[in-house]
DNA sequence: CTCATCTCAGTAAGACTGATATCA
DNA sequence: CTGATATCAGTCTTACTGAGATGA
């Protein structure tokens, strides 16, 4: 057997494409975000808390998608920062009531300056109505398997 | 609209769309190869070599773009497996040559076909116009941010 | 000496697991 | 007792950094 012309076992698997655009694109995000201090999870945080107001964290990771162990060390650190407040609830003594500071608003409007910035770099090569297309399609595969989580043992 | 499961912030976000729709086929992908005790690096290394024949390990890893020092513990595992072969470069005894096995051959077809079925799975949702569009779509972005690596310092 | 190659140790982020203390 | 909550410690994978040894 030749050698093909195009490499084509990986290059023409979609988890492949998928993987390596994400990582692109994750690459030029997180470059963007550490340039001031910041990692995703910090700004999943802080958006999750300006759209839906103050929660309990278990909620917060609910929302966000960021594991409740993991949380603690996001909390910690915006906490650190002065970004978000941790006030136990006066109903239920176990929950932490979790709200964002107003220096907690205005570095959301930093980190949301610089991750929509960084939207155009990623999609550079595209036209607007590829754009949305691809956003289009890729929402279809996230909720579709959202609603499948643990598709192997079905 | 009830309570959206994440903040619209995010959920806009190409750089997110990509992200988490590269984890669910990812989790489904290293769920298959896990099966079958094997991992993506695994898969990535014996395709490259069998579609470009033996190499050193530095070209390998260019090949399909593993870590020099990650490749070092793949090909262990899988030299550890019989499914390829280090033996010192005769013409530049710092290199490797690395081979693929008759059982290696043997390994890719496994890993191949368990891969391939989980595409199906990770594009369940769409149409196969939509999963073409989809695919030109990424590999658009693939080929620019790979000739494009470094965009922040431009 | 410089440079390339391989190896090894270690780090970082993201996602995840399990255990424990606390409290409803 | 159970079940939920927060915390803590640790694992796993992928990606990457740096140091060292060998040899071109």
């Amino acid at each position: 057997m030749a050698t093909p012309p195009v490499p084509s076992h990986m290059v023409e698997l979609p988890s492949w494409l998928l993987s390596q655009s994400a990582l692109h694109a994750h690459r030029l995000v997180s470059e963007g975000l550490g340039e001031i201090g910041a990692r995703a999870y910090h700004y999943r945080l802080l958006a999750a808390l300006a759209e839906e107001g103050p929660a309990s964290q278990n909620t917060l990771g609910r929302r966000c998608g960021i594991h409740a162990s993991d949380l603690v060390a996001t909390i910690n650190e915006l906490e650190d920062g002065g970004y978000v407040r941790r006030d136990p609830d006066p109903a239920d003594r176990r929950r932490n009531v979790v709200t964002l500071t107003t220096e907690g608003r205005r570095r959301l409007r930093r980190l949301d300056t610089t991750v929509r910035r960084i939207q155009d770099r990623v999609l550079a090569p595209l036209s607007a109505e590829e754009r949305s297309l691809l956003s289009r399609l890729l929402r279809v595969l996230i909720d579709h398997h959202g609603n499948h989580p643990g598709s192997t043992r079905e």
